[in-house]
Parts: structure tokens; C-alpha cells; sequence
DNA sequence: AGTCCACAGGAAGGGCAGGCGA
DNA sequence: TCGCCTGCCCTTCCTGTGGACT
């Protein structure tokens, strides 16, 4: 038997040189003091936010744009830049910051409800009151709030999608019974056609200032790489046309320049692992295929139980046949999984819901078709590669343990 | 042109767990 | 402890549908 040694392990990561000097300025969490391309939309939000250093009602703001364009960053920026100047004049100003993805926050009206409860300060129990309650706690506390209040929905297409837009509508009357408090509203979306989805009424008090983010470019990207792996890798660690690469493959993906700052981060812990001395372009290919093998992996791992045997069932045919199925075929295949394992067994109906929910997670392609006279069905398709498929299959296998 | 299949997917509601106030 | 509320996962019942077949 060879002999492992640990102490081996660590000499070795200890005498190659580092790769970082700060690897969390290539994260999201990770505010710089400047951002480039993006002086336009600072600007316009800053002009548009500044009204209240005059204790006065800013606009409701409606801000879009892909992910990863600097749209959260940006309103991040500006909010505290604008909470340093309202402290030096002594003016009452408050911001609400909500991130509407965020689980067990938005899932529902009563959630972020009593999250905005949280962030102001009131007390309000996490469950069990009548939705009624919550709201009148926090319009309590709003009409009683002597000064600037500023509420951003970060997201706020994921909350309309969860909760529909009722919860807009009433927020976008408050200013109508309000005399201490002046409220405003800043709605933050990736979805470009966002808009079309709202009620008119919404619509229009929401949108009275629209700023819009337009994708980064290949060159633009390459500039903001540049910027952060200044100050996070040390020189001469990134090997020619690796910036440009991270570049041009976020630029693809709509211009994303967190997908862009992820795969230089991760090729640099991938290096960092191999004791290599460069960032390789071939690691960002490996980076690339980790990246899209974490997300998958996350995305199963919050399924309930019976969305992962569905899955199971899906990947197990895939492995065997390698061919497209329809809802009906996996059906039966997975009635027989429950039997062999003795487990209870959903119905058909909600078996077309779990597999319309993977798909949106991307893990699989759920696309109706008409067979004509045999019936409309959904065909489906893994969305990722076989080998993934395989391990997530072995994770569920395990979980169950079958 | 009408029929018919195999579902899709909306609506309503059941059952259970978790959490709260009285 | 009890009643009440919400969230989640699920069922039942139902109507709608695209296009091959007759």
C-alpha cells in the first residue's frame, strides 16, 4: 500500500506560488469602486435618487437588463452613496434592499411582507398571521416613518411570476395616504418583456423612470476582467488570451459579466489545485463544464423527493435508450420504479408539473408536441450532458438508497 | 370536415407540517 | 393545548388542443 501524505500535500500548495492576492474581488459579493462602461445608468440612477436628499419623493424607478450587467451592483452603489450623503445633511432616509430570488423570503405575498417588516425593524411573526396583519404592520410603520423610504424589489419578475402583481398595486397606493413619508420604489428585472405581464394600473405608476442595461460586449468585458484581475491575481499568473476567452464565452452567454468574473475564478482555484503556475485557456474550458455541473448539482439538490425519482427515471431511460421520451412513457417507467422500490406514487397530472419545474431548471427539455391522432404529449430530452446525468443519478441513488 | 387520441394545463381543494397568539 | 394561518405537495375534475386519420 503507498504511503499518503497529507504533510506532502501541504508543502507543496504552501512552496507553489499563489494564483490570488484577492480572490474575492472575483466574486459577486465584491463591490469596486468603480464600474466600468456602466457611467450612463450611474448617472441617470443618481439623478433620479437624488430628489430625496431634497427630503422629497424620488420616481418610482423601473430598472432592466440580462444578467450579470451590473444592474444590482449599480443600484447597490448608488444606494449607499446616497445614504453617506443624506447622513452628512442630516436627512431621514431608508433603504429597503430585497433580492425577490431569494427562498423563504419572496415565495410568497406574506413572506416578503414580513421580510420588509424585518429590515424596518418591526417585529412580525414568520408565519401564522393572517396576510392583513402583515400588511398593516408594515403601513403602519410606513405612515409613521418621518422621512425617505426606499424599497427595492431586486428580481421582481420571480416575485410577480410567484405571487402575481397584487402585492405592487398596494404598494404603488401607498403614497396616496402617506404625509410624513415620502415612499418610492425601485423594481429591478431581468426579464426584458417584464412589463407586458403587469396589470396597466401597475404599470403605470411603476414605470414612472425606466433605465435600461444593455449586455456587455466581448471588449467591454475583457476591460471589467482586466479591472478585477488587477487587484485579485497576482501579475504574470494569467497566460495570454485568458481574459479574452472568459470574454468572449460570457459575451455569448448575454453578456454576463458574472459568468465572465466566475470562470476566471474558478480556473484560478482549478490551477491553484493543479499547482500550475498560469491561468491556462484549457482551464477555462474546465472551469466552464465545472460551472455548469455545480449549477445542475444545487438546482437537484432543493428538488423534493419525488421531482428527484422522476429525474432518476428520465436519466435511468437515457442511459439505457438515449432517445427522446414522452410524458406517458415516464410514467409508466417510473410506476414501475415506485413498485420495484415500494414507494407511493404520484399522479399523472402532477408528474407534468414536476417535469414542466425541471425544465425551467434546466435539466431537462420538456417540449409539447402533437402526435396527430395519437394525442399531444410533451417530449422530453436531457438538457445536460450524459456523464452529469449519470452522477446526479448516483447522488439520488444514494440519498434513497435503492 | 369531423373524429379521436393522449395528453396539457387550469381550478379547486385536501392533508399535513410548522408556527403563532390566546 | 387549541384554533388559526400559511406553505407545500398533492389529487380530482375538468376543458382545451394539434394534427393524423377516416
Amino acid at each position: 500500500m503507498s504511503q499518503f501524505s497529507l504533510e506532502g500535500v501541504f508543502n507543496d500548495y504552501l512552496e507553489s506560488k499563489p494564483i490570488f492576492k484577492n480572490k474575492q474581488a472575483l466574486t459577486i459579493s465584491y463591490t469596486p469602486d468603480t464600474i466600468p462602461h456602466r457611467e450612463n445608468q450611474i448617472r441617470q440612477l443618481g439623478i433620479i435618487l437624488a430628489t430625496a436628499l431634497r427630503e422629497q419623493r424620488p420616481s418610482n424607478v423601473f430598472i432592466y437588463g440580462s444578467t450579470g450587467t451590473g444592474k444590482t451592483l449599480i443600484t447597490q452603489q448608488v444606494s449607499s452613496a446616497l445614504k453617506k450623503k443624506a447622513g452628512e445633511l442630516n436627512i431621514n432616509l431608508k433603504i429597503l434592499y430585497v433580492n425577490c430570488k431569494m427562498k423563504r423570503v419572496s415565495d410568497t405575498e406574506y413572506r416578503l411582507l414580513a421580510y420588509l417588516c424585518e429590515l424596518s425593524g418591526v417585529n412580525v411573526a414568520p408565519t401564522g398571521l393572517a396576510t392583513e396583519q402583515v400588511y398593516k404592520a408594515f403601513f403602519d410603520y410606513i405612515s409613521n416613518y418621518d422621512g425617505v423610504l426606499i424599497v427595492i424589489l431586486d428580481e421582481i419578475d420571480e416575485l410577480v411570476a410567484k405571487v402575481g402583481d397584487t402585492i405592487l398595486y398596494n404598494m404603488t397606493r401607498i403614497n396616496q395616504d402617506l404625509s410624513k413619508c415620502k415612499f418610492s420604489f425601485v423594481g429591478i428585472s431581468n426579464n426584458l418583456s417584464f412589463s407586458n405581464e403587469l396589470d396597466a394600473r401597475v404599470k403605470s405608476s411603476l414605470y414612472e423612470e425606466e433605465l435600461i442595461f444593455p449586455p456587455y460586449n466581448a471588449v467591454q468585458l475583457a476591460d471589467i476582467l482586466r479591472s478585477r484581475t488587477d487587484i485579485s491575481v497576482n501579475e504574470g499568473m494569467i497566460e495570454e488570451g485568458v481574459i479574452e476567452k472568459c470574454a468572449a464565452v460570457s459575451a455569448q452567454e448575454h453578456g454576463d459579466a458574472r459568468k465572465a468574473l466566475d470562470l476566471m475564478r474558478v480556473a484560478g482555484e482549478l490551477a491553484e489545485r493543479k499547482s500550475m503556475e498560469k491561468i491556462t485557456e484549457k482551464l477555462v474550458d474546465l472551469a466552464q463544464s465545472r460551472i455548469d455541473r455545480d449549477r445542475v448539482f444545487d438546482a437537484v439538490k432543493t428538488q423534493p423527493k419525488q421531482s428527484k425519482m422522476i429525474l432518476y427515471t428520465i436519466i435511468s431511460c437515457f442511459e439505457r435508450e438515449s432517445q427522446n421520451m414522452l410524458t406517458g412513457d415516464v410514467y409508466d417507467k417510473y410506476i414501475g420504479l415506485c413498485k420495484r422500490i415500494s414507494i407511493k406514487s404520484i399522479t399523472q397530472r402532477r408528474l407534468s408539473d414536476i417535469i414542466s419545474e425541471l425544465d425551467m431548471l434546466g435539466i431537462i427539455n420538456a417540449k409539447v408536441i402533437s402526435k396527430g391522432r395519437y394525442g399531444r404529449t410533451k417530449e422530453i430530452s436531457l438538457a445536460i450532458p450524459i456523464s452529469t446525468a449519470s452522477k446526479i443519478k448516483n447522488a439520488i441513488e444514494e440519498e434513497f438508497s435503492f
